[in-house]
DNA sequence: TTCATTTTGTTAAACGTTTTTCTGAACAAT
DNA sequence: ATTGTTCAGAAAAACGTTTAACAAAATGAA
């Protein structure tokens, strides 16, 4: 059983006070009078009881119990990871905790998690929602609870911060065709994430610019694991033989990485490479992969920023920041010129 | 500002009873008469209102809050990484949410996060305790709190689900031994803790019990990262010339293949290497690396089900419970008979 | 009929806080 | 002497539950 924490009545027998006064005196910002002799009393009553406030109690009154939510699709992904990692570390450093929850990408668990969250009185939640999140943030939203969406958008004035998935695919594909690159293999993740139809489309805006024709390149989807990568790379190494890949996905990364080697072609001599995120071995693979790094770190941290901005300050127009990504050249990628 | 959510009294006046008659009708497990009309009109009365029970007035009054807390070292680490999936997956099937915490392996904020974590009340703590974390832990259980020890034993009679790290190193060892490698260089993670030691001992065993004198074997420690691990297996290539590599940390793995590497040595021909753990990029590696998998997954889903078996069961005894792991044999030990 | 028991429901106290309101002083100004 | 102001502190209500204790019917047994 637990044990009994000394509580404010307790320090008030202590200390020959009120129960009222008490919780004067340790909650200092107020404006009442207290004399000297007796604010001494209750300070060393509650220090010599090793006085913790109860956090239940405070919040039943109104007050904030520091405690944030962060709901992501998976921990298993590197991304997410990272980004439950920024937002940890800015929560904590600013006093709070985080409560961190997956939905695997299912809606149903995702709209059930919500609603138990909403119930736990968490101060403000931080979500990458499912595909078809809007009832759950709408859920969120009804019931008052402040909320910072990260890396996918759902619904309309809502703060965000994620990413400019369309200029980073437009880079990460302008680097392929810089180096005489044409025929590009595209694998993505098939789903109807805002995110991944905007990597779609900076993909192809970037092969449009360069003037190469919609046969000269070819674009795959499956679903967000190796297994399913690993197929469709085969076929299209057999059918279309691309001279690069643009992957879309750390997730799927290592099935299209396996299918090349399988079919005995080398990366870069054969084939070259480029991964729209990075995975954790991209730096142990011989060669080492060329990458677009995502600021995960940053959506993370700055979505707890901007959310514990919310809950301390002045309340602002809903922001959508889009942070940028950045090429780490390294070595799966030949340059043809 | 936070809505009101539907509170009992809301329900009472609109099926005009009492709020205690709600309460009753709602938790359904009493023993208490409640006519059948008035039932029904509690329970339709608290589903208009769309009735969510305030968990924290419930806590205060006693109940279980169906939440859970575990402590981490680190989010970043695969292995904890896992532990946490395992315990959030077994968690979430029972019904609790999960608050998790990482200390950076930090005794300082380990102390202060586990205070933090009682002053929440939360039902229980899953934790895997820094090198010093006797103080936290005796201060989870001076408050009372059920505790499940989690990878790192600390204490006397305190529930531990951990793994039998004595009995897989020397496993792996003589595996590396059965292949007829004698020169074996063990590095490992420079630390106090028992898991560690163990380690080095089932690493001695397996080599006294084959006989190999204490001079074809060299142990080398390091700090838990790659940049520390890199410079001590350069000069252990270079003064000591093993032929082997057993490697007691996923983390520092990365480091030790890379000196290989930039050795210039190929990996299995000229030097075999064994790792304690499974990093992510065993099986993207060429040769794919023979590794001693370890039950984390197991660690985390064993230890959620322990606790909360003490949780909401009867007490038992403490049990201190060890899994074990198993090679999966890959490409990166060479056989020399 | 009378008393005990069962059924149905209400009152009220409690959990640990916060905060509004109330009660007295002490002191000064009229 | 009366009124007003400032200080110092306490009492009590409230947050949303749970639950022991009570009250009043309805039922049954003698």
């Amino acid at each position: 059983m637990r044990k009994k924490q000394a509580t404010l009545k307790d320090i008030a027998v202590l200390a020959e006070a009120s129960v009222a006064t008490v919780s004067w005196v340790l909650n200092g910002n107020s404006r009442k009078y207290v004399s000297e002799q007796l604010r001494e009393r209750v300070l060393k009553a509650a220090k010599d009881l090793n006085y913790q406030p109860n956090p239940l109690a405070q919040r039943l009154k109104g007050k904030s119990r520091k405690l944030l939510a962060v709901v992501v699709p998976q921990f298993e992904n590197i991304f997410f990871n990272h980004i439950v990692i920024g937002a940890e570390k800015y929560a904590n450093s600013q006093g709070y905790r985080l409560l961190i929850c997956s939905t695997d990408d299912h809606p149903q668990k995702e709209w059930e998690l919500v609603n138990q969250l909403i119930a736990t009185w968490v101060d403000g939640i931080l979500i990458a929602p499912t595909y078809s999140g809007e009832d759950a943030v709408k859920s969120i939203l009804g019931a008052g609870i402040p909320l910072v969406l990260l890396d996918r958008r759902v619904g309309k004035n809502i703060d965000y911060i994620g990413m400019d998935n369309f200029q980073i695919a437009y880079t990460g594909t302008k680097y392929l065709l810089e180096q005489k690159h044409r025929r590009i293999g595209y694998i993505g993740w098939e789903s109807p994430l805002h995110t991944m139809l905007a990597r779609n489309q900076g993909f192809l805006k970037a092969v449009e610019e360069f003037g190469v024709s919609r046969d000269e390149i070819q674009i795959r989807k499956c679903a967000r694991n190796p297994e399913s990568s690993y197929p469709i790379t085969k076929e299209l190494l057999a059918d279309f033989k691309p001279t690069a890949f643009y992957i879309d996905q750390n997730t799927i990364a290592d099935g299209v990485v396996k299918a090349i080697r399988d079919a005995e072609l080398r990366i870069p001599e054969d084939i070259s490479v480029i991964i729209h995120g990075e995975p954790t071995w991209a730096v142990m693979n011989i060669p080492e992969f060329t990458c677009i790094a995502l600021p995960d770190f940053e959506i993370g941290s700055e979505g707890a920023k901007l959310l514990i901005e919310k809950l301390e300050g002045a309340s602002h127009k809903p922001k959508e920041i889009y942070l940028s990504g950045n090429i780490v050249e390294r070595a799966s990628v030949r340059n043809l010129n």
